[in-house]
DNA sequence: ACAATTTAGTTGCAAATGTAACTAAATTCC
DNA sequence: GGAATTTAGTTACATTTGCAACTAAATTGT
C-alpha cells in the first residue's frame, strides 16, 4: 500500500513561501525604512499613487492587497509628513480622494528606480522565462489561497 | 533612450512574493490554530522534532528558519502544554535537549497529514513540473536575498 | 419618506514580533 | 589557570499587527 510522502519542514512549500516572502520583504524593507523612513505599507500606497492619479482608500485596498486598517493608518501618516492629499470625495461624504503632493511626487521618483534595483538585484540569476513562471506560480497560488480561505 | 521599465506594483516580484505568502500562511494558521491551539511556530517546531528526535534550541533555530527568540517562545508554550519534553544536555550546560512528548508525537502524527493536505490543496492545479520549479525558483531567491542582506 | 442594512474609514485594545539587554555556561588565549 | 570573548537561551520593552467595535454616510426596501 502507498505511503504518504514524509513531511519534511524543507520540502513544504507554504514553509519555503514563507521564508523565501520574509527574507526577500526584510531585506527591502529595511532599505525603504533607512533610506526614505517608509514602512512597507507607506510604500505600496506611494508606489500606487504614483502611477494612478486620485484614488479613495478603498481603490487603495484593491490595488495593494492591504486591509483597509493598514491604509488607513499608512495614508494617515503619509499625510502627516506632507506626501500625499487628501480632499472630500464630491459625491461620497464617506470617502475622500487621494493623491501624492509634489514632494510625495518627488518621494516616489526617488524610490521607484531604488526598487527595481531590488528587484533585479533579487532576481540576479534569473531568465526572463524563469521570472515570468515564477510571477505566474505566484499569482495562481495567492488566487488559490485567497478562494481556499473562504472555506 | 531606452526607458526604464514602469514600476507597477503588481508585476513587482517582491509584493508577489509577499501576497502569495501572506494568503497561503494566513490560511494554514488559522487551520493549525483552529484545530490544535497551535501558532505557526509551535507547528514549525512540533514538525521538525516529528521528524528528527532530540534537537537543542540552536538546533531548531537552524531547521525552522526562526530567530532564537521565537524559538524559545514556542518550546515554552510546547512544554507547558506537554508536548514537548527538555533535559540536560550532559555535555554543555547552556542548551537543552527537546524532543516530542508521547502527547507531542500523538499532536504531530494528526497534524502532519492535515499540513499536507493543505500543501495538496494549495498545489491543486499545479504539475508536478511546476511544483519542483517553484521549489527551486523559491530556494533560489530565499539564498539571494539572504546574500544580499549581508551588504 | 424613513427604518434597516450596507459601506467607508477610524479608533481602541489585545496579542504577536523584533530588538536589545541580560544571565550563565563554554571556549579562547595568554 | 584565569581574564576576556563567544555562544545558548531567556527576559524586558517598544512597536507592529490584527480584529472588533465604532461613527458617519449611502443605499435598499417598503
Amino acid at each position: 500500500m502507498p505511503r504518504d510522502a514524509a513531511l519534511r519542514l524543507e520540502a513544504y512549500l507554504p514553509y519555503r513561501l514563507s521564508v523565501a516572502s520574509n527574507r526577500a520583504s526584510r531585506w527591502v524593507a529595511r532599505s525603504y525604512e533607512a533610506k526614505f523612513g517608509l514602512s512597507i505599507w507607506q510604500w505600496r500606497v506611494i508606489a500606487v499613487l504614483g502611477g494612478a492619479d486620485r484614488l479613495t482608500a478603498q481603490e487603495l485596498t484593491a490595488a495593494t492587497a492591504m486591509d483597509k486598517v493598514n491604509v488607513s493608518r499608512a495614508v494617515r501618516a503619509l499625510i502627516e509628513r506632507g506626501l500625499v492629499n487628501r480632499q472630500k470625495h464630491q459625491s461620497d461624504g464617506r470617502s475622500a480622494l487621494l493623491e501624492l503632493t509634489p514632494a510625495g511626487r518627488s518621494v516616489y521618483d526617488e524610490v521607484a528606480p531604488v526598487a527595481l534595483r531590488h528587484e533585479a538585484a533579487l532576481l540576479d540569476g534569473f531568465s526572463p522565462d524563469e521570472i515570468r513562471l515564477l510571477t505566474d506560480l505566484l499569482l495562481r497560488l495567492e488566487r488559490r489561497a485567497e478562494d481556499l480561505a473562504q472555506d
